[in-house]
This record gives structure tokens, sequence and C-alpha cells, in this order.
DNA sequence: GTCTATATGCTGATAGAC
DNA sequence: GTCTATCAGCATATAGAC
């Protein structure tokens, strides 16, 4: 798990518990992506979860627990919708998981794309730390198994690195700028088949970007 | 002039209103950045701008007046930022030159670009009609000159809106994830080479994607 | 575990002296 | 035009009855 504070939450259990904070967790992702952190007020989270303040407040203590709790999700679905970028798929099977991976994780859970944007947009001021540590890691890292493909003359010489952030920002936009999205297509929702069609759009251009395919 | 508000801005001048206003504007940008809109005070604000809270309320009366003046000031910069997509420039000049622009700007305005991220992510509450009518039309028509591109054979048959998206998304990237990007990479600032790095980068690899160069 | 009542502090906004 | 003083409202968080 990849830890986002220094703080460990004391697992507490209970059937009632578990139920009572999923819905405060749900509630206050939606809250926090409306309102921001300081307009999202304890009152309109409890609200949402249909439970009495005072409830919210006993389960998380205070409204920054709560923050920190969402947070913590939003990692952990980052760790695991991340697809690997392993060296014996060869760069053209590793773009394709990769976007594949990415692009699912954007329509299925389009909020913690937004909670994670708003932090970083905001100056990254809970997971400063995640990045100079992880994520430069994993970007190195995976730099590095691009490099190797190219130096092998397997794909065309562009920057490993602005090419990772091409796969994640053409791929998070989905999420991030859905309401953009959707107002200019004129829809009310994305559908299960935007995600095949996205999908094969993006690994068309960019594979051929890279010389993969003609 | 785009207009983000039915209200009108009955302009008063003088020399010291418009310094105010200025330091005021570029202050609040920051601040709303930062905190968010309920989270940045107007005395957060004051402090930036270096001026007593009274006299922020007495430039702009209210604290949504001054959002909205920086969402003006915001669309206004992208209306002129935004390249144009001309059919008589042909589809690889066109795309160079909307991926030029669009970089350009990320770097030399990423806090307008932030700004107008933090909105559509948190619901476009502020801009649902811009995007409603102005945003939809524009990109109406330039996938028509796409299509148009398409259906010459004058390059790859891809979806033209998604191929706007990618263009934006790619682009503003820089601009919404600079403390990210600047993390990942330990460097304290963007520097002016990065603009020419990054159009490059983009250029080959989403040309190369159309089938407009080798 | 659940909920009511309340303490304490900060916010946006205004009134009015200079 | 500029600034000080002040108010009314709402926020978080807690204490304690049930």
């Amino acid at each position: 798990m990849i830890k986002v504070a220094a703080k460990e939450t004391t697992k507490k259990t209970g059937k009632i518990r578990e139920k009572s904070e999923y819905n405060i967790l749900q509630a206050a992702q939606a809250e926090f992506i409306i309102q921001g952190y300081k307009g999202a007020s304890v009152q309109s989270i409890a609200d949402r979860a249909q439970l009495p303040k005072a409830n919210v407040l006993y389960y998380f203590k205070n409204k920054e627990n709560i923050y920190h709790a969402i947070l913590q999700l939003t990692l952990d679905m980052w760790d695991q919708g991340i697809g690997d970028i392993k060296l014996e798929d060869g760069p053209q099977m590793a773009i394709e998981k990769i976007i594949a991976a990415k692009v699912k994780m954007s329509f299925k859970n389009p909020n913690a794309s937004k909670i994670y944007a708003l932090e970083i947009i905001q100056g990254a001021q809970h997971l400063k730390d995640f990045a100079r540590t992880y994520l430069r890691k994993w970007v190195r890292e995976k730099a590095k198994v691009f490099q190797h493909w190219i130096d092998n003359g397997e794909m065309a010489d562009v920057n490993p690195v602005n090419l990772i952030f091409l796969i994640w920002s053409s791929t998070q936009h989905y999420a991030d700028f859905e309401t953009q999205i959707l107002t200019i297509m004129n829809r009310a929702d994305y559908e299960e088949e935007d995600i095949e069609q996205v999908t094969e759009f993006l690994t068309d251009i960019i594979l051929r970007g890279c010389k993969l395919k003609q």
C-alpha cells in the first residue's frame, strides 16, 4: 500500500461501521470534488451520506481524516489500475496494455481521477511525498524500459518521459474533463462502448506515433 | 469577447484603480488555485495583493465578482491563444500551429489553464454556458475541417473530435500538472527550451499518428 | 453507537471616519 | 479613494444525554 501520511489508521471493525464509513467516503468524495476541500462542510457530507453530522465526526474524528482516507483509496486505485510496463511484453503490447488500463480506470472511476487531479493542480500539498518518491521512481524505471526498446531499434526515438506524460494526460482527460466532453458531444453520460472507442483511438495514434504500426 | 456571465462590468478608469485591480486579480488567481474558491478568503487575497481587505471589496464589491473577472480573463486568453485551424493550411501545418500555440500558452500562462481545469473538473458550474455554446460550436467546426482532409485522403482516418481532445489534453497537461512534472523530473522550474522540446515531441508523435509524416 | 446542544473562531460584507 | 471597526452568520469540533 502506498502511504499518503505518516499516521496509520487503527482499523476498527463492525458491520455498521464498515457500511457507514463507506457511505461517508463516497459522499465526501463527491462533495470534495464539487465544493473543494474548504467548501465541503461536514454537514453537507453528512447530508449526502444520510447520517447526522456527529456520526460522521464519530467515525473519522475530523474533516482532514476523511480527506486523507479518500486520498489513500485514490492512490491504492492508481497503484492497481496503472498497467505495468514489462520488458518481455515488447513496446507494442506494453503501450496497448497501459492505455487500455488507464482508459478503463478513467471511465470506471472518474471521481478518483478528479480528486487526484485537483490535488496536483492545487500544488500537490498532500501528495508531494508520493510524487517525490513513488511516482518519480516509477517513471524513471519505466522510462528506462522504453529507452531499452529505443536503443534496440524496436520503436521510434521519442523521449520516454514525455511519452509517459502523453499517455497519462490523454487517458485521464476523459475522467477529469468528463463534464466538458459530455457537454461538447451533447450527451448525458458515457456509455460502455465509449471505453473501447477511446482505447482504440488512442492506441492507434500513439502506436503509429511510435512507429509501432503503419 | 466571450461572455461568462450576463452582468456587464461598468468600466471605471483611473491609474490607481487599474493597478490595484490588476494586483488583486493576480493575487486572487493564485489564491483560488491553491485554496479553492471557498478556501481563498478575501483577507488572504488582500494580504497577497498588499492591500487592506476593504479596498479589495471596494474595487470588486464581493468575492464572486473577483472570481468572475478572473474567469473572464481566462476565457479571453483561451480565445486568443488557441491557434486557429484553417482549411487552406492543410492538416500538417494546422496541427503544427495548434500544438505550438497551446504548448506556448501552457508554459507562458499555466495559472489560467489551472483555473480553467479546476472549473471543469468541479463540474463547470460557471462555464456550462461557455461549453454548451461557444466550445461545442468551435469543436464541431474544426472537426468538420479535419473530416474534409480525411475524406480527401490527406491524413489518416481518425476521429476528429478525439483528435482535438488529444491535442488539448496533452498540451494543457504541462500547465495543469506542472507540480507533478517538475517533481518527477526533479526540477525547480520550467525553462525556455522546454517549450520547444515539448512542442517538437508532441508534434512529432501526433503528426505521425495522423500519417502526416514518416 | 447515536444524536442534541453548544462553544469558539473565522468569514464576507458593511458603515462610516478620514 | 482609503482604511478601521464591527456585525451577523456559518464552520468545525466537542460535551454529554440517551
